[in-house]
Parts: C-alpha cells; sequence; structure tokens
DNA sequence: AGCAAGCGTGCTAATAATACCGCTACCGGT
DNA sequence: ACCGGTAGCGGTATTATTAGCACGCTTGCT
C-alpha cells in the first residue's frame, strides 16, 4: 500500500472541518473570504463541502487567519470523534 | 495554471515548521513520534527535512498533539516571516 | 562486529488545488 | 413578466504534490 485512501472516516472528518469553516464564514461571501485566505474561491467552497477531507495545513491556516478562529479548535473537533 | 507549484517562500515556510517539530520531538526517535502521531517515519523525516513543505492538516495535527504543541504557534511561526 | 537512528533517492497510487462548464435561486430594476 | 447580476453547487479535466514503501549508506554507541 502506497497511499491508503481516505476512509470514511476521513471523510467524516473533513467534512465536520467544512461545516465549522462555514459556521466561521457567517455571512461573508466564499469569494471574500477565499481572497482573504489567499486561494480560490472554488477551493474554498470544496473544503466547506467536505469535497477535500485533508487540506493542506498552510491551506487551513491561512483560512483560520482569515476567519480569526484558533488552529487547536479545528484540530481538537475533528480529532474529537476519532479519538472515541 | 491548474496548480501553482510551491515557491520558494512555501518550501522555506515548510523547511521553518520542520525545523520547530523536530525541536519539539527533541530526545525523543522518529519512529516512536511518527507511531504515536499515526504516520509512517519516512514521512515524518521528510516533514522535519522539510521536504513536504505544505503537508495535510490532519497530518500536523497528529504531530502537535504527539508533541504537545499548538497548530496556533506553528501556523504563526510560519506565516511570520511571510507577512514581514 | 553488530545495532539503532537518520538521511537520501527513486517509485507508485491517491490526492490537493485550480480553472472551466452549466444550473439553480434570489433580488432589484425596467 | 423579463433581464441581468450575484452567490453557491456539482462535475470534469489537469498538473503538482503528498504519503507511503524499499534499498543502501553513514554515524555513533555498545
Amino acid at each position: 500500500m502506497v497511499r491508503p485512501p481516505l476512509t470514511e472516516l476521513d471523510r467524516e472528518r473533513g467534512h465536520r472541518l467544512g461545516t465549522l469553516l462555514r459556521q466561521a464564514r457567517g455571512t461573508r461571501s466564499m469569494t471574500e473570504v477565499a481572497a482573504a485566505a489567499g486561494l480560490s474561491a472554488e477551493t474554498l467552497r470544496k473544503i466547506e463541502t467536505g469535497r477535500i477531507p485533508t487540506p493542506a495545513f498552510f491551506t487551513i491556516a491561512a483560512l483560520a487567519a482569515a476567519l480569526n478562529i484558533s488552529l487547536d479548535v479545528l484540530a481538537e473537533v475533528c480529532a474529537d470523534e476519532r479519538a472515541a
């Protein structure tokens, strides 16, 4: 196995992450937040909709910065049910 | 351009991240930490040596958890010189 | 000598990030 | 009612990159 395909758990985790991000975005448009984070709107949308279960660290970091939320919180929420 | 190749800045950022991770690891062996974080030793090594500039978010999250360090701190340090 | 920890390289399958297409829903203006 | 603009969704195609494994090599320690 050269690279384990993403499991269902991974997908769920990504989905949770996306949900959090969406909540944090609130009223602001995807376009604006994406620009603020330095990525394309389409990528942001994919992340929010959970179509990108394991985004790059800096992508999330930039997003978190643009949304003024903590990386630790994000990680915590995602690790939450995984550890359970 | 479908996918922007990693710039030099990205590489440097990744290198800084790796350095931090290595420091956090301290005396513990790569093998042990990698196992604790749930990834292969090779991957950990690549991240520490900066050969993987933009690892997956959860990879770093797991690592940070295994090393007991904050994601926010990592992001901060990496964004540090980038914003400068 | 033997062992463990690291490093470096090459390789493969799977994925991330991007752009382009069309489609729907909502809104205000004419 | 019709038109145009904005915001989001879904799918597809493309390229660069990740994460994993394997082999060999070096170094330090016992």
